[in-house]
DNA sequence: GTCTATATCTAGATAGAC
DNA sequence: GTCTATCTAGATATAGAC
C-alpha cells in the first residue's frame, strides 16, 4: 500500500488514496471530500468516480491501506522496544500517535461506522491482521483470558487515540506540541496500564 | 446552563443550545448544522440567526454551557469518589465519559479550534473554571510542579476522551457497549496513571 | 421574533464528448 | 480515463413581509 506507483496519468487510483491521507492529516474526516482530493491532484471532480464508485469506497481503500501500514508501524515499534511484553505494547501506543498524526487515519477512519456495509475483502483482511497484531502484543503481557486481552487493547488504543485526537484538535500548548513529545507521553501512559497496581 | 427555560416562543435561544447538545450527541460535530437544529425545534432555518449572528457563536454558547456542566459533573463525581486524591482524579475520567457520551460536547467541542477567535467572555470564564477544577484534582495527587499537574490532566483527559471517542464511533463490541461499562474502564485506566510504577 | 423566499456555496454523483 | 457540463441536495446567511 505504499510501494511502486506511477503518478496520476499512470495511476490515479493510487494517487487518490495517497492524497486522501494528506487531506485527512490536514483537516480530518471533517474536511475530507472527494472533490477536494481531485482538486489537490489537478484532475476534474468527476475523475475519481472512474476509480471508485462513490466516496465510501474510496474511504474503504484508505481504511485498508491505513490498517496495513499502521499494523506494520506498530510491529516495527514493538520490535524496537525490546523484549519486555509491557514495553512492546506501550510502544504500540506511541506508534499509533506518530502514524495517525502523520496520516489522519486512525481507528475513527479505519473502523468508521459508515464503512460497515462495505463488502471489501482487502479491507477486512487488513483490519483483522491489525487487530491480531494488537491482541498478540496484549496477550504476551500475561492476560488471563481473551476478554482481558481485548480490554487491554481497547485501553491502549483509547490512550493513544485520546492523545492523538486532542493533538489534532490543537488542544496541547504550543511548546509541548511536537509529535514526538506527545507520542512519548502516550507511550508512558500506556505503559502504566500494565503496571501491577501497588499504591 | 440547565435551569428554568420557557420553551421556544419564550426562549428560543436556550432551546437552540439544548437541541444543539442533542444533535451533537447523535451525530457529532460532523452532522451538526444550524439548519438541523432549527428543524428539530420546528422553527424556520432563519430563526436561529435572530439569536446568534452565525454558527460559530451558537457553538460558542454550547461550548460555554458544556464547560460549566462538565465541570460540575466532574466535581460531583470527585466528591462521590471519596478522599483519596488519585481516586478523585480517576473519577473525573469516568464523569467525562458519561457527560460526553450523553451530550456529544467533549473537549473537541469545548476547545474547538474554530472557536479560538471568539471574544466570548462567558465561554472564557467557564473553560478556565473547568481547567482549574481539573488542575486542582491533579495537583492534589502530589505533583511536584505545575507542569507535572498539567501533564497529568492531559493524560487523564486523553484516556477519557479516547474511550469516549471510540465509543461514539461504534468501535466497542455490542455487549461491552453500555455507557457505564465504558466509564468504569476509563476510570480504571485513569487510576493507573497515578499508580507508582512498581513492576 | 418568526416566517417565506432567496442568493451563494460546496459536495456527491452522472451523462456524454473526446 | 479524463474532461466539461449539469443535476440534486443541504448548508450558511440575508432581505423583507407579518
Amino acid at each position: 500500500m505504499s510501494a511502486d506507483r506511477g503518478y496520476h496519468h499512470g495511476d490515479l487510483r493510487e494517487a487518490l488514496i495517497e492524497t486522501s491521507f494528506a487531506l485527512l492529516a490536514e483537516g480530518g474526516l471533517q474536511r475530507f471530500s472527494v472533490a477536494a482530493v481531485a482538486r489537490r491532484l489537478g484532475v476534474s471532480t468527476a475523475a475519481p468516480y472512474r476509480h471508485f464508485p462513490d466516496r465510501i469506497h474510496l474511504l474503504g481503500a484508505v481504511s485498508a491501506a491505513a490498517a496495513h501500514d499502521l499494523g506494520a508501524a506498530i510491529t516495527t515499534a514493538a520490535d524496537a522496544a525490546g523484549a519486555d511484553p509491557a514495553d512492546r505494547l506501550a510502544a504500540a501506543a506511541g506508534a499509533y500517535v506518530r502514524y495517525v498524526v502523520g496520516t489522519g487515519a486512525g481507528f475513527h477512519v479505519i473502523y468508521a461506522a459508515e464503512l460497515n456495509g462495505l463488502p471489501d475483502g482487502a479491507r477486512r483482511d487488513q483490519t483483522r491482521a491489525l487487530m491480531t497484531v494488537l491482541l498478540d502484543l496484549a496477550a504476551a503481557t500475561g492476560c488471563a483470558s481473551y476478554q482481558e486481552a481485548v480490554q487491554l487493547v481497547e485501553a491502549t488504543i483509547a490512550v493513544a487515540h485520546g492523545y492523538t485526537s486532542l493533538f489534532a484538535d490543537g488542544f496541547f500548548a504550543r511548546k509541548s506540541s511536537s509529535v514526538d513529545a506527545i507520542a512519548a507521553r502516550a507511550t508512558t501512559a500506556a505503559r502504566a496500564l500494565t503496571t501491577r497496581s501497588q499504591q
